[in-house]
DNA sequence: TATTCAAAAAGGTCAAAGATAGTCAATCTA
DNA sequence: TAGATTGACTATCTTTGACCTTTTTGAATA
């Protein structure tokens, strides 16, 4: 078996006991595992991502941890679709003002929620001098950003 | 658990004990926790900043002290604060986390709608190839208009 | 008694060291 | 050749210590 392979059924046995969140030091499992301290890092982007229903935050320094949270397919399925496909890198404030109202007309966000989304997207915002396309692929990244926020609140 | 972190609730503690002031002597808090005098200063620095609702007084010489103090303000008022003078034209992500937390303490904001601000003003959201400043420039305006969606609402 | 001033008693600053985690490109292996 | 593994380099957060500034105290002096 890879180690890849033996840290990722670690992880998830840790986490079939209750809790639906794990907390770790990413040093002590890879001393653990006998791997480099990186490889942790490689397991999570393989096989911890949100794509595949998880979300990691993390903290350096002293005391710091990696923290593993897995979220609900079922209710993200379309915010997923939305995060991994549907928006790609580059989106007009058109567009993203229309999945915004998508996204509120299936409940997926409260109206006041769309609307600090919709400011954050806006031409307002990105009144920086920088050529539109940028603008584009940054409207993309900051919404998807967000989006994987909201999915972040269905934990199971 | 980090020093810092318990010297941060330790000092709150003190706080939640009615009185919304504190006041107390640097070295025997470094002492009563075993770290150098200035880690108090780190934790004074980080966690009790005006960002995140705290002022400090302090005087030195005999009989010297530090004076913490939690400010109490409206939130309408602090919105017009943020958006008019504190935000400016520049922000750091910390900066911007931290305002947002405050958000949040304060009821302003859900602590939902906190984690999309936070998205879209992570570094993630903006990892397009524009200079830092530039990214500061666009984080400051982000989080206005973002505000400004905020304040819209409860115009009680 | 009033003044002076050096020592003591605080707290402040800042940069270095220590402790974590992240990234990425090279290398290995099935 | 795709996926796994490694390690050098980087970024960030915490902790410490050397050195600095301000304020009080109290003994010596005018």
């Amino acid at each position: 078996m890879r180690i890849s392979d033996s840290i990722e059924s670690f992880i998830k046995e840790l986490m079939t006991d209750g809790s639906s969140e794990v907390e770790l030091r990413r040093n002590e499992l890879a001393e653990y595992f006998g791997c480099a301290p990186s490889q942790i890092n490689y397991v999570l982007a393989t096989r911890f991502s949100p794509d595949q229903g998880y979300l990691t935050e993390s903290r350096r320094g002293g005391g710091g941890y990696i923290r593993i949270v897995r979220v609900v397919q079922s209710g993200s399925q379309w915010l997923l679709y939305l995060v991994n496909q549907r928006i790609g890198d580059s989106l007009t404030e058109d567009e993203a003002l229309r999945l915004i109202t998508q996204l509120r007309d299936r409940q997926m966000i409260t109206t006041d929620e769309a609307y600090i989304m919709a400011g954050a997207v806006s031409a307002k915002a990105m009144a920086v001098p920088i050529p539109g396309e940028l603008k584009d692929a940054l409207r993309a990244r900051t919404l998807k950003s967000m989006l994987t926020a909201v999915a972040g609140r269905n934990r199971s």
